[in-house]
RNA sequence: GCCUAGGUGGCGGAAUUGGUAGACGCGCUAGCUUUAGGAGCUAGUGCUUGCAAAAGCUUGGGAGUUCGAGUCUCCCCCUAGGCACCA
């Protein structure tokens, strides 16, 4: 029979099919799993969104298909995928955005919820929907003021007035993970200190094990680092300083004890408090007080300031150096940062880049005691930058001549022993800022009581403390939620006195929300058991998480909160577990036309309008071929195209078989060899998410079926099409499930019965292959002459492996005589089946 | 400054343990097809020289190890991300 072509098959028609299998596929519960029974659970989670501005943009949907690609996979495996979806609707996101189009938060919540429901139903992921949450649902946050209460109990949760970063724009206090630069991570105004009492976790009581349970995660090795540099352990060693003719010691922190043999000044912060009692009645008092408020103000006004220009003010002060006898000049001077190690820097201008930079300005002595790796002392009056090396100790007493690297040990011992200092640690981590003087978000399940002076947690039975729908909701700046304004609210009694208390006002933020949601995800159709926000059984059953996939930029935000929870739980013995993420991948991101997208530049891609040209499946398959799924990718125009052409060929072929079964054969080796060799390509490609080389060998494979255009009667198998439809289904669902279910009615001849159960290409087991049709029978061999490329030919593969024969094909070839004329073959390297080079 | 990834055609990107660099796609060129547009099909496409056959060059730069280097070693440059007045 002649192969023809119908008009109506001969490009995708997604519009026909897409909504349907995606209503089709929730109606039979696809990819619900028994969460109570699944034999081989596997949680595959993905960051949920924050539903605020549009909607959801290129850059989710990116995300959302790599991990939804894995599931699949997963599932065609044979494993119980579970894959939820929710939305992180509580906080500051959502919020701005209600309050710039002039909505109720809570209202537009709704029409958020809608609209992203709707978006994410329409990329065609294999969601669990039934097991859905969202975190503003007083059903969920009930149970994240649960677990402010539960650190309460644990004296994990504290109140503590300390300066705090305050947003002036999102009047709000932040945590210093919301910080960027000195700036609000979602305004990006500048941040500003304020001294205020807040609500803090105590997640630096968890920085060990934090930093130690790094080492057992399988996770994207740049967020490893970026936590371990976040909480930043350095040891060093506090090192004690007797203040000339005062009975005062000055204690500072280093990293480089040795160096104090060339300490020969000191600088302390400007918002040091022991300034004051240093220059108490000297005459130095009025200027040292002036020069901290201009230099402080300079700080906050400009963070970049002091690396300009460094600035000191001598306070008429010495500190004697324990190990010269030397007195030291001691200064405040504007590089000097209070916020680490103790604020006081003993300074070694030789071997310090900044401090030798404020000696040369204020001509203080500069002393190497390190003698470079070249063996030749440093001159003090020659140098004109800081030696920053290792060397050998020079004018250090007894550690003459020793190695620095040893020495530091040594010197810092011999500190200690001589009572001038202790080791010590310090962390860059400090405690999760858990207030904020916001509406949007649950608020902070506590109760303050005038009369016994004392905060109590609200009765667990009395959860959840609903938010109440306020019309003032817009935050006021004054340091004071807008639930403050609502008497109904905040007036309750004490639990302990029963006389008049104040609620908090607050609410938490909204990384406490998604904190804990891994937990909730499984339980949300179980009741919790009461006790616990979730089901101890089916927690058992599908946590940890089997793989995250999301972005790097919560590295030290969402995955070190979650982290940190995880442990709270587990110590609390809620959990046999303390990290809720074996796996987590980092996805790569997706600019626009070469550039950043951002709302500002006005090239943020909303996937709507591609879905309806293109399709889903279309839209699914480029942006999982733009490159590696950890690098991200360029989105262009063009490209798109270019994969809608590819689908649409392989629709024209599956199309030819569907609609001409005479087409369909039993014998093409080739086309079966190409088969296997994808089969076993594109699994290992899934396995590793190397979902851009997956594709390449499916288009590599179609390439082989179409070689002959129309295909020749019988040389393509059933098989043939099934194979490559199942290996695409995972990145075209849609289509896949389409053709699929067509080539079940017609090329089976089987009728379409009502009763019929539906078999999904989705839940069909993913194709195995043949080791015995991955052997080419010719093998290429490559001629090389001092190892240049001069020819290759090819030969049966069993003589490929035998050196004699090889050899004497090789130097057959008309080629390679040519370049071996009148010269002598020193050496034959043989490799057996690839090449042969002949050394002249 | 420190830490972590990277640097391959016009572009996005492929390359097992060192063994044919440039898979796959975009773009581009020519031809066919279509009333036209779009689309489709066929062929070509790293660079230089050459009518051609062919030759030379080529994985940020430089050195080294090797019969053979994108891959290994050393030095340098650049880009992206993280941390940073960090002692």
């Amino acid at each position: 029979m002649p192969f023809k072509q119908p008009k109506k098959v001969d490009k995708l028609h997604p519009e026909s099919y897409e909504s349907k299998w995606q209503e089709k596929w929730q109606k039979e519960k696809v990819y619900q799993p028994d969460i109570k029974k699944a034999p081989k659970p596997f949680y595959n989670l993905m960051m949920f969104p924050y539903p605020s501005a549009e909607g959801l943009h290129v850059g989710n949907m990116y995300a959302f298909t790599g991990a939804d690609i894995y599931g699949r996979f997963m599932r065609m495996k044979g494993l119980g995928v579970f894959e939820p979806i929710g939305l992180d609707g509580f906080g500051i996101h959502s919020e701005n955005y209600a309050i710039k189009i002039g909505k109720h938060p809570a209202q537009q919540a709704k029409v958020s919820q809608q609209n992203f429901y709707r978006q994410l139903t329409s990329i065609g992921n294999g969601f669990a929907w039934e097991s859905k949450l969202e975190t503003y649902d007083p059903a969920y946050y009930k149970w994240t003021q649960w677990i402010f209460i539960q650190l309460f109990k644990r004296g994990l949760a504290y109140r503590k007035k300390s300066p705090v970063n305050f947003c002036p724009s999102c009047k709000t206090v932040l945590s210093d993970e919301q910080v960027i630069e000195g700036r609000c991570e979602r305004c990006k105004s500048v941040v500003e200190k304020r001294e205020m009492e807040q609500w803090y976790f105590r997640i630096t009581a968890y920085a060990d094990r934090l930093l130690k349970d790094l080492e057992t995660l399988n996770w994207t090795n740049k967020v490893k680092v970026a936590q371990r540099n976040w909480i930043g352990k350095t040891e060093g060693l506090l090192e004690d300083w007797q203040i000339d003719g005062m009975d005062v010691k000055l204690t500072t922190f280093t990293t480089w004890p040795h160096t104090s043999w060339g300490s020969t000044f000191i600088v302390i912060s400007p918002e040091h408090p022991i300034i004051s009692t240093l220059v108490k009645g000297t005459s130095y008092e009025k200027g040292a007080k002036e020069f901290c408020k201009i230099v402080i103000s300079e700080n906050k006004k400009d963070p970049q300031a002091a690396i300009k220009d460094k600035k000191g003010y001598f306070i008429g002060r010495f500190a004697i150096n324990h190990l010269t006898g030397w007195k030291m000049k001691i200064f405040i001077a504007n590089f000097a940062v209070m916020e680490f190690g103790t604020g006081i820097v003993k300074c070694n201008p030789a071997h310090d880049q900044k401090d030798f930079e404020f000696a040369k300005k204020y001509d203080l002595p500069i002393v190497p005691v390190i003698v470079p790796k070249d063996g030749k002392p440093l001159d003090p009056k020659k140098l004109d930058h800081a030696y920053i090396g290792e060397g050998v100790m020079e004018k250090a007493g007894e550690f003459t001549g020793m190695p620095t690297e040893k020495a530091k040990g040594l010197i810092a011992d011999y500190i200690i022993n001589k009572g001038n200092g202790k080791k010590t640690v310090t962390m860059h981590l400090r405690d999760w800022c858990i207030s904020r003087q916001r509406y949007w978000g649950p608020p902070i399940p506590m109760i303050y009581c005038d009369a016994c002076k004392k905060w109590y947690p609200v009765a667990e039975e009395d959860l959840p403390v609903k938010l109440p729908f306020i019309k003032n909701y817009q935050p006021t700046g004054t340091g004071k939620a807008p639930l403050a304004q609502d008497p109904d609210f905040y007036h309750v009694k004490c639990p302990h006195c029963g006389g008049q208390a104040r609620r908090e006002t607050d609410v938490s933020d909204t990384f406490l929300d998604s904190a804990w949601y891994q937990f909730r995800y499984p339980s949300t159709r179980c009741a919790a058991s009461g006790q616990v926000p979730w089901d101890p059984e089916i927690t058992k059953k599908w946590l940890p998480v089997n793989i995250y996939i999301g972005g790097a930029e919560h590295s030290v935000l969402h995955l070190l909160y979650s982290r940190f929870i995880t442990m709270v739980f587990h110590d609390m013995g809620l959990l046999d577990f303390d990290e809720p993420f074996t796996r987590f991948y980092a996805h790569g991101l997706i600019i626009a036309e070469g550039a950043k997208m951002s709302k500002s530049r006005g090239n943020v891609i909303i996937p709507d309008s591609y879905i309806k040209k293109y399709g889903a499946d279309t839209l699914r398959t480029y942006l999982m071929f733009l490159g590696p799924f950890d690098h991200g990718g360029d989105f262009r125009d063009t490209g798109i195209a270019g994969m809608y052409k590819f689908l649409s060929r392989v629709w024209r072929l599956a199309n030819s078989v569907i609609l001409n079964p005479d087409t369909i054969g039993t014998k093409n080796l080739k086309n079966t060899k190409a088969m296997h060799r994808c089969i076993k390509e594109v699994t290992e490609d899934l396995e590793n998410l190397r979902y851009n080389t997956a594709i390449a060998h499916i288009m590599e494979y179609v390439n082989q079926l179409t070689e002959n255009n129309p295909p020749a009667d019988g040389q393509i198998t059933e098989k043939h099409i099934k194979s490559l439809l199942l290996l695409l289904a995972p990145f075209a669902p849609h289509m896949t499930e389409e053709l699929w279910q067509e080539i079940q009615l017609t090329v089976n001849s089987k009728q379409k019965t009502e009763k019929e159960v539906f078999n999904s290409i989705h839940k069909y087991p993913w194709p195995s292959y043949d080791e015995k049709f991955l052997v080419e029978d010719q093998t290429i061999i490559v001629v090389q002459i001092n190892g240049r490329l001069r020819d290759s030919f090819s030969i049966q593969s069993p003589k490929a492996a035998l050196q004699e024969e090889v050899e004497k094909k090789a130097k057959s070839s008309a080629k390679v005589q040519k370049h071996l004329e009148g010269k002598t073959i020193r050496k034959t390297v043989f490799v057996p089946g690839k090449l042969i080079n002949f050394v002249v």
